[in-house]
DNA sequence: CGTCCTTCTGACCATTTGGTCAAACTCTTT
DNA sequence: AAAGAGTTTGACCAAATGGTCAGAAGGACG
């Protein structure tokens, strides 16, 4: 089976099924905790089929990932230098709050995986992510020498909206054992993280 | 074997080395991706021998999160409502990332269980942590209300701080990954976090 | 219809893993 | 030194799990 490109539409459906299935297991689970045979009874397969799609649990994972990266990096591509600085990095942060809360399984897919040590993504993280990231960074230094912004280290503000916004996703059961049920929070969380980040960053 | 007391030197001596393997283990593999096997060799000891201390691997576990709890949320305790209240918050900013610095096996036990859904932990979280959280909560509310710091959502902003600040524990690899070995990260983020708080409670 | 390629399945396998147990060993106490 | 409690282990087990394989079923096409 290739892995790369379906040619036929049961293929393509399938393969699609797995993928959307492995995303609800490896998301919850984490890699070591899913299982075939419970990625293949949510995509509703037998699990020889399901390896007849792929070679093996690792080579679902890893087209999982894959085939997320550019979405998970969407919102910071969008970073634009031609647009109003703080403007910018504050819908940045509201981008990336909306991913959290559109997107929750990919965010704790990710999680999971960089919180055991990003075994099976550490190229990624050390290829374009750092280059993607590295770049950002430079774009806010120089917002930040033209004095449209305050001074702050771009890589850790960077680290840090990371930081606020998933936390939302991927530790959703820490939020909502405290602040109760309910999908308010996200508004609440926007309101806080512009306003954080407004003040944070305002000139002079 | 009772779980709560130990009687004899060799019992204290091989409970503590079970329970500091397990931390090195659990906080590496998750609870799933952790082995008996591996527990036992890293605290030199069989597995039978293991079980002897512990009725299960679950229960391990249950005695490391129930014996790290405290130690966990010592800073938020200290949050102290006579304190100057940008200071109170930038000083538990710093102690919350010093933990992260120092104990970084902790925070990725307790992250690898809440993103996991929390299975094993959802009564504390909704118990002891929410009242304590509730509580610093109330008390930063209320150094909004007479002007000393700047409106914010005391809940948002206390999770943002868990956010920010065990992110450098928990995404170590991402984080190195990007910026490249050495511990100067935390410097850095240290200085970059104070700033952040200092600028965003600032009243007014 | 018959052929060929794709898709699917039941049965099976080897390994890993949490856990048990009887027996052996060690240490303290009298 | 003998007794008895506390400690340790090798051998073993059942269940779970990733993966294989031969062949059956299904669909496309001449």
């Amino acid at each position: 089976m290739d892995a790369s490109a379906p040619r036929t539409r049961i293929q393509e459906r399938n393969r699609a099924a797995i993928l959307e299935a492995a995303l609800d297991v490896f998301s919850q689970a984490g890699f070591r905790g899913a299982t075939l045979d419970r990625i293949a009874k949510t995509a509703g397969l037998s699990k020889p089929n399901l390896l007849y799609y792929f070679p093996g649990k690792e080579a679902i994972h890893v087209a999982l990932l894959a085939g997320l990266l550019d979405l998970w990096l969407d919102p910071l591509r969008a970073l634009d230098d031609s647009g109003e600085p703080v403007e910018e990095i504050v819908g940045y942060v509201l981008r990336k709050l909306e991913m959290a809360r559109e997107f929750p399984r990919e965010s704790r897919l990710f999680a999971n995986e960089i919180v055991q040590g990003a075994p099976r993504i550490a190229d990624i993280i050390e290829g374009p992510l750092k280059t993607l990231v590295d770049e950002k960074a430079a774009l806010i230094g120089h917002w930040a020498d033209a004095g449209r912004i305050a001074r702050v280290d771009p890589h850790h503000l960077i680290f840090s909206i990371w930081a606020t916004t998933q936390h939302y996703a991927d530790f959703d059961a820490q939020v909502r054992g405290i602040l109760g049920p309910g999908e308010a929070h996200f508004t609440d969380a926007a309101e806080f993280l512009e306003q954080l980040y407004r003040r944070a960053l305002r000139p002079g």
